[in-house]
DNA sequence: GTGAAAGCGCTAACAC
DNA sequence: GTGTTAGCGCTTTCAC
C-alpha cells in the first residue's frame, strides 16, 4: 500500500503538504500541488481512511435501524436514507431490529464504541429512558415512530391526521361500523392513530366495538388472519382501517375468495400507498405518506447536528400525507 | 472518553494487560482481569473501534451493492446478508447502483481505500476487466448475477434450468406462443434465462418470435406497459415468461382490466416467489428462489475468504429453484 | 508556503 | 503472567 511518506518523499515535500493538498488546503504552491496530484495518481495512491477516521475521530458513517428489512415501508425508509448519505459524503450501516429491544441497544453500543456518528431510529422497541444516555455519544433521531418526550428531533407526519382522514372518509361512505388494525401497542404513533380513529368516531357518534379491534397486523398472512377473525364475528364490521397496505391486501384476497364484496360488503383503507395497491382487485383505498422523504430529511437533520456539533434537541418534523381513493371503499 | 491507558493506571498494570483482556487473551491472572473487568464497567468503558480498526486494518464491515433498495428482490437479498454479517460480527455498508456504473465503481473505490474489508455485488453494471483491479484491495464476490469468466466465486442459482422449468411448464399447458421478458441485456443472468427459454421451445420444436420479447421488465408500471404492448399485436403470444413477478402483478391487472381472462387468454408465469404473487386474482405460478440463503451464504464465502486470507478464485454455487405452480397458468 | 514533531487509542513483538 | 516499546497513517499545532 501507497502511504503519504512515499509520495512526500518522492516530491521532496513533508508529508504536511501532502496531506494538504490531500485536505484541498490552500497555501500549497501550485506546482507543488500539482506534481503531488501526479505521483498519487502514478503510484495509484488512495489515502486510508482507517487512519483519517481515526485521527479525525470520525467515522463518516451513519446506522440506520428498523424492524426488518423487506417490509416495502421500511426499503423505501432506507432507499430515502441511503440517497440523501450519500450525497453528502455519508455512508449508511444498516440494522434489523426484528422487534427486538436488544437488537436496538447493539445499535446504540455502536455509537458508543465509535463505529457510527449518530443513528437513525425507524422504530423504537426500547424505553426512552434507556436509549437517552447514549445521545452523550451522538446524535439520535427518531423517524416515522413518535415519542411524547424524547428530546430529539422526531420526523414523521401527523399520524392522528391521516388516521383521522382515511375512517371520515369511511365515514362520508356510509359506514357506522368501522375496525381498525395496529401492529404492536407498544408503539406510540400507532397510538395516535388509534386517536385518530377514536376522534373520527365520536365526532359523528359513532360507538367503537373493542371486537373490531386487531392486532399484529404486519403482514399479508396477518390480512389472511385478521379477515378470518371477521368472518367468526356475529356482529361483523362494515369497513376496515388496516394500517398497512399488505394487511389490506390479505384481507382483500381472502374475503373474496370466501365470497365476501369488497368494498360492498367490506370497505377497506390501507396505508403507506405502497405498489401492491395498484395490483389487487380492487385497487386499495389508502394513505400516501412521503416515506422516501422521510428517510432523506431525518438525514439532512441529522447532518446537520453532526456537522454543526450543535446539542440536539426535540423538534417535530411532520410531513404532509394524502388520502388516496381507490376501489376498495 | 475513558481510555485504555486510564484503566491500566487505576489498576496498576500496563495497557497491554488491558488489551489482553478486552481481545480475551489468555495469560492473564484471574484476580487482574476480573478486576478490569469491574473498573471497565465502572468506568463505562468502550474501546474505541476506530483506534482497533486504524491498528488492525481492518474496517469489520462488507459492503453489499444493488442496483436498488426498494425492489423486493433485493430488499431480501440485504435482509439475508444483514443477517449472516451480524451473526459473524461484520457490519453491512449499503450501495445503490441505480443501474449506473459509475455508482459501482465508487464502491469499488471504498474497498480500495479500506473503507470496507470485502463487497458483495448484488449486480454487475461494469466490464469485468473493470472491476477485476480492485480485487488487490480486498475480495469481491457476485451475488445473483453470471460472468462467464470473472476469477471470483458467484453464488446464484441455475437461471438456465429455473427459466426452462417455466417454460416446460407452459408447453405442458399445451402453449405454443410463448413470450418472454427481461430486465437489462447487458445481464449475463439474463441471457441464461433467454438460453433456458430457447431450449425449451426448441425441445419441443417451437419458434419464437421477436415481436414477443419484451425488454425493461423491473415493475408493475412495466407490466402495465408491456400488456398494452401485446394487447396492440396482430399475433398475440397465448403464454409469457415474465421474469419478475412485478411484472407479472402489472400485465395480470392491466389485461384483466382489459377484459382478458388469465389464464385462458393469457398464461403468465412470475419469478422470485414474492408475496405479491399470493394476492393477485388470478395468484401467480412463479420459481421460487431461496432470495435469503442467497444473501446469507454469499455472506459466508465473503467471511472465509476474509478470514482465511485465502486467495479469491472462480467457484460457483448455485442454490435450488422451485417452481410454484398457482392460478395464472 | 512549508516542515518538524507530536499524537490519536490501540495491538503485538519481544523481553523478562 | 506481565510490562516495555514501537508503530499503524494520518492530521494538526507550532515555528520558521
Amino acid at each position: 500500500m501507497t502511504r503519504i511518506s512515499e509520495i512526500a518523499k518522492i516530491c521532496n515535500v513533508s508529508k504536511t503538504t501532502v496531506s494538504r493538498v490531500l485536505n484541498n488546503h490552500p497555501y500549497v504552491s501550485k506546482e507543488k500541488r500539482e506534481q503531488i496530484l501526479k505521483v498519487m495518481e502514478e503510484l495509484d495512491y488512495a489515502p486510508s481512511s482507517l487512519a483519517r477516521n481515526f485521527r479525525t475521530n470520525k467515522t463518516q458513517t451513519i446506522a440506520i435501524s428498523v424492524p426488518s428489512f423487506d417490509h416495502p415501508f421500511f426499503a423505501q425508509l432506507v432507499k430515502g436514507v441511503s440517497l440523501a448519505a450519500l450525497e453528502n459524503d455519508y455512508k449508511v450501516l444498516i440494522f434489523q431490529t426484528f422487534y427486538d429491544a436488544k437488537n436496538e441497544l447493539d445499535v446504540m453500543g455502536k455509537l458508543k464504541n465509535r463505529e457510527v456518528d449518530g443513528v437513525i431510529l425507524g422504530a423504537l422497541e426500547n424505553e426512552w429512558n434507556v436509549i437517552k444516555p447514549y445521545l452523550k455519544y451522538g446524535p439520535i433521531l427518531l423517524c416515522n415512530e413518535y415519542h411524547h418526550s424524547a428530546s430529539i428531533p422526531i420526523i414523521g407526519y401527523d399520524e392522528f391526521e391521516a388516521t383521522y382522514k382515511a375512517v371520515n372518509h369511511l365515514i362520508e361512505k356510509g359506514h357506522r361500523k368501522i375496525g381498525f388494525c395496529y401492529d404492536t401497542s407498544y408503539s406510540q404513533a400507532q397510538g395516535q392513530r388509534k386517536e385518530g380513529f377514536l376522534k373520527a368516531l365520536a365526532d359523528h357518534d359513532l360507538l367503537h366495538n373493542d371486537d373490531w379491534i386487531f392486532g399484529h397486523g404486519f403482514s399479508i398472512e396477518d390480512g389472511f388472519r385478521i379477515c378470518d377473525e371477521i368472518v367468526k364475528l356475529k356482529e361483523k364490521p362494515t369497513a376496515l382501517f388496516t394500517g398497512n397496505d399488505q394487511v389490506a391486501a390479505g384481507i382483500i384476497k381472502k374475503a373474496t375468495a370466501l365470497g365476501y364484496k369488497i368494498p360492498e360488503c367490506l370497505a377497506i383503507v390501507g396505508y403507506d400507498n405502497q405498489s401492491i395497491c395498484q395490483v389487487t382487485t380492487p385497487t386499495i383505498t389508502t394513505i400516501d405518506i412521503p416515506i422516501m422523504e422521510l428517510g432523506q430529511r431525518t438525514v439532512i437533520e441529522l447532518i446537520k447536528y453532526l456537522n454543526e456539533d450543535l446539542k440536539l434537541k426535540r423538534d417535530i418534523i411532520k410531513l404532509p400525507t394524502e388520502l388516496k381513493i381507490r376501489e376498495s371503499t
